[in-house]
DNA sequence: GGAAGCCTTGACAACGTTGTCTGGGCAGTT
DNA sequence: AACTGCCCAGACAACGTTGTCAAGGCTTCC
């Protein structure tokens, strides 16, 4: 289905010029006006005013930002691991809503994990001179972002530090809230608590790991290597490795999940091997309707507007001018209560 | 925690100017090696990319398109609801794989439903020049975006169609999705279905609700208003009215919910009365894990990705110089049966 | 009444790049 | 040998804006 016409003829786009032109002023009075600059009679303001709006006069950022002293865009890049998964658009928002308080706008990216991406990502936005970059990196090598930084581009890390390279950081507590999801089960009485994580080089995936042992080493437990399985990068890897895990002669009596797509593919095999009330479970990273699933689930919880948040501000600071020493914050996970992390162990019949 | 050190000195960044001097060559001559103009010897091409390299030099996109006639300036404006919402951010990864193809970046905000908002944040994006925009519009009166248009901008609206303007659309296909939906409880023998939906005001959301008619007329059934509750805009503003409509005397034996937070809010309040295997369901608009509820959730699915790429393919085409008729490009939703929607009627005993 | 100062306005150059145009060198043709 | 034409390289202007500076008019103050 179609309407009749199309884009019809282009009339080109008002200049500075041609509002001047139009209020009989000159071009440098039209520019004093649009910046709000002191200095012009309430005469000469109005005629520019109102010729500016006949024209449809909008400023070329662009060419402002060629001439300008300061060098701003208002403009920032964000680079994400993916758009559209939940972690990182909750993080797009909480960064967006900070940069709208100042007319910032954000231009935004996926990375999919690959470190050649992020590197490609990152020209496309600093050939447009973005003041500032947030980036959840791909890459462990940010070298190359060096010339960028010392140029003047804010640059904040978030989830992951940078590698060869300082700059601000936020991170979630990665490996206290792993220790405390599994200290969580062992208090409950559980002695084999299987581990399921996300792919081994991904360096939060290490560091949850690190809380897993942490925490058994605390409880004077042993790891059993047939009880973790590191590497399960998608629903159906972790499913399968969970199930595994569950038919193993001595099985679990709880596992551990340490991300997103890990915990729903073990609920998955859970529930087909229908232990969903005998086997406990606690993931980490919240996901919505968990509370809706049955059992409930457990969830240490990260805080993506925090981090966000936390991160766009610490990028405006830098922006504004702020020299000061680099910064690591870390935000805290929350332990999310909802049933299939409370489950008592359930001694194993041998078969 | 902090380190010692934090951004140093400013070392300004090499403009084609100091690429041409450290080359010995002209300025111009740089251009051509720069964007890969033919006419440059071997030799001095060389010569250029070698000093490009050692000052790493990265072209001003902001400059070059000042200059350049085409005026394109490699980047798209998108407007979602929200950023951090599934549908949106499942249109924004489509868009953007497309864009990434032509080295083309993304400026993406979230507009909440709020026309003012939107006319902020296309206003943000146009001084930048955005060669296009593609927008979940939130207003209802687009002529302010006349002048834009003929300006050049590419206009692609999704979702929902533009007012007081002629640009290309890409929508779902509501009306006949609600039918198909509806129709779908009412040839497993339900004659009394209720209505769940959102804002009236949204115009998908009226569209909805004309399905849900048009399949109850189909049927030759009329309307029950004490089975109709639109405006339920949140989850907890949907359950409330779910939970009211499955307490009355004579309650519905289904319930069709026409938008995600919507279906949610319903599954909550049949749980809370224990009649999630009563009462048959089926909602319109996918969501993650509607498959591991209890029972899992039957939906009308929309297809976010394939909306998201038709738009943005849209958007390429004006912006490579298609000047024909406007396009309305429907989107098929696809009915996904999965074990609410199947629930036979259960005749209710008068109390 | 004249100097000093302020206020308002505009002319001009510059930001970093590309489009146009000109010129020098060289090969090929007559 | 002179002319034509091509290839390569650079000079210069321009894109739309803002920073600098100078000029004109007016007020203020001695």
């Amino acid at each position: 289905m179609t309407t009749l016409s199309g884009p019809s003829v282009r009339r080109p786009r008002a200049t500075m010029r041609d509002v001047a032109a139009r209020a009989g002023v000159s071009l440098k009075t039209v520019s004093r006006v649009v910046n709000r600059e002191p200095g012009v009679s309430d005469l000469l303001a109005g005629k520019v005013r109102a010729a500016a709006e006949e024209l449809n006069f909008q400023l070329n950022a662009g060419a402002r930002n060629l001439r300008r002293s300061d060098g701003r865009t208002g403009t920032i890049g964000l680079l994400l691991e993916n758009v559209a998964n939940p972690f990182s658009s909750a993080v797009h928002r909480a960064v967006e809503d900070v940069a709208r308080h100042r007319g910032v706008a954000v231009l935004a990216g996926s990375l999919d994990e690959t470190p050649q991406r992020e590197r490609e990502l990152v020209a496309t936005f600093t050939s447009r001179r973005v003041d500032g970059l947030v980036l959840i990196p791909a890459g462990s090598d940010h070298a190359y972002l060096v010339p960028e930084q010392r140029a003047g581009t804010a640059l904040v890390f978030v989830d992951r530090a940078p590698g060869r390279l300082d700059a601000d950081v936020v991170l979630t507590d990665n490996r206290e809230g792993s220790t405390h999801g599994v200290a969580h089960l062992l208090e409950r009485g559980h002695l084999r608590i299987g581990f399921l994580g996300d792919l081994a080089r991904i360096a939060t995936a290490a560091e949850r790991y690190d809380g897993y042992l942490a925490a058994l080493r605390a409880a004077g437990l042993t790891v059993s290597t047939e009880l973790v399985a590191r590497d399960a990068a998608t629903v159906e890897a972790a499913e399968a490795a969970a199930t595994a895990m569950l038919t193993l002669p001595d099985p679990p009596t709880a596992l551990f999940t340490a991300q997103n797509l890990v915990t729903i593919g073990a609920v998955k095999a859970l529930r087909s091997l229908g232990r969903q009330h005998e086997v406990a479970m606690v993931g980490f990273d919240d996901f919505l309707l968990s509370e809706l699933l049955d059992p409930p689930v457990t969830v240490v919880a990260q805080d993506p507007e925090a981090i966000g948040r936390a991160a766009a501000e610490q990028l405006f600071r830098r922006i504004d001018g702020d020299t000061g020493p680099f910064t690591v914050q870390v935000v805290p996970t929350r332990l999310v209560v909802r049933g299939s992390g409370e489950i008592p162990p359930v001694r194993q019949v041998a078969s």
